[in-house]
DNA sequence: TCTGTCCCTTTGTCCGACAAAGTTAAGTCG
DNA sequence: CGACTTAACTTTGTCGGACAAAGGGACAGA
């Protein structure tokens, strides 16, 4: 028989991780700014009254979690989160969850055309600069297979962002950050993979400046059925996420 | 003028750092499965020649990351990364960025009627009975604006399953931990609003069931509609997400 | 203005230590 | 012989102190 619940379930966090929340705590109601300083070590030190071993577990957490982070000189500062570095985390989750591309193709066919709509219907003069300076490189680099993947990837970047959507830009990025690596290794082997995948950019941009939501849609799909094709001359859709992925994600992670 | 680029910067991690790289690459490229140890904190000091503070800042940011963790009686092991707890931190930097609902809402409906697209499509037997069972515990506390919150938030995470893709299920996470924690106070707020609620969970069951992609998408639409509609009767969709939201979200992921 | 120097602070790392909690093994009792 | 208790050992979380390397600031000299 249960007895009546007299007393809450006490708090037993080890003190690194409580000092991981009270910092956090701080930040995220906002009275700690992005950019503010933390203070030293030593100050944290004094401040929660533990030893500097235990404030530093507690500064390596949110160091990992994108909420502190030091400057040039190593001083700890709060920051904004960089969207790409947490989508790293996921990508690498998803990895060892060993999805597939079918998922991976799928999901992001639906992010992308979110984009693409969001972007026709709010992309700001700066975005299409954006844009179009991207298309610019890329034009520059078509023969070069890991450049013109790198500028693919950042194209689309660039119109999530455009979509004016922070939400839907977080969302697309841990399965494009899978995804478009293996633009090079389509690039690559597909002769014409180059060429079709720079009209389809500047079609997009077209449509974005157009505010055709139709045509943005369609090139977006041609777009990614063009990678789907080329996909699958080199692999079933159905493999998992290969291991080797993870040595492209760690380098542009640590960018 | 700048100089020619004649050195590489060089790769000067702090030993910590490597620490965590090295196991890391274990892990992810498959040579540490999920579920194996990883060894004792004694174990890795003499592995790597470091020292036990150093090996435990190291730990701190694979936990942080979620690639290991302490079992019940601390022992570190490697393991599978929860998408929720992952989602929690790509929500704690949206609310950091002052998203507003409008984003949120934009967002989810997309992801949300790409996973009910994808659950009529592929839903097996057993998801559907957990959706069902879901509905039976939603039904009755349908009174209760706390806990139908949660049963609802539940529902679609259950529907995000059902989609079979991975991918989609771990994109619309971070949105979904930060726009259905409003749901109660939606339903607090409109009388007809939990009968509706359950109402729409039963059809989009059923068009699940029937493999009926139209009504699946349309009984989405209704569904954030009605939550559109309940909220902007409490603020509008251009409020940034709060801060408080994070007390909840925090809450959440702690369990 | 640029450079080199001295001093102070801060970080990264190391060492050793200890209490609390968990694990293992031995010993005891029914 | 099996279940329970106890004692010994291990591991974690935390602490205190220590030191080299690197950065920042102030200051003098070219």
């Amino acid at each position: 028989m249960p007895v009546a619940p007299l007393f809450r379930p006490i708090d037993v966090a080890p003190a690194y991780q409580k000092v991981a929340d009270a910092i956090e705590r701080e930040i995220v109601n906002g009275r700690i700014k992005p950019g503010d300083p933390i203070g030293t070590e030593h100050d944290l030190v004094r401040q929660f009254g533990v030893n500097r071993s235990t404030i530093r577990e507690g500064i390596r957490v949110l160091e990992e979690g994108g909420l502190i982070r030091r400057d040039s000189s190593r001083r700890l500062h709060a920051c904004l989160p960089r969207y790409s570095k947490l989508a790293s985390r996921l990508s690498r989750a998803l990895v060892l969850h060993e999805v597939t591309f079918r998922e991976l193709y799928e999901a992001s066919m639906t992010l992308e055309i979110a984009s693409i709509e969001g972007a026709v219907e709010r992309a700001s003069e700066e975005n299409l600069a954006e844009l179009a300076d991207n298309l610019a490189r890329s034009e520059a680099v078509v023969g070069n297979p890991a450049m013109l993947a790198e500028c693919d990837a950042e194209f689309h970047v660039l119109v999530a962002k455009a979509s004016q959507n922070r939400v839907l830009q977080l969302a697309r990025e841990p399965a494009a950050q899978l995804f478009y690596p293996t633009t090079e290794m389509i690039v690559t082997g597909v002769a014409e993979g180059g060429p079709r995948l720079v009209a389809a950019h500047r079609h997009l941009i077209d449509a974005i400046r157009r505010r055709d939501r139709e045509a943005g849609v369609l090139w977006t799909r041609r777009h990614l059925q063009d990678w789907r094709r080329g996909f699958e001359k080199i692999a079933s859709l159905d493999r998992s996420v290969e291991h080797m992925y993870m040595e492209h994600a760690q380098a542009v992670r640590r960018r």
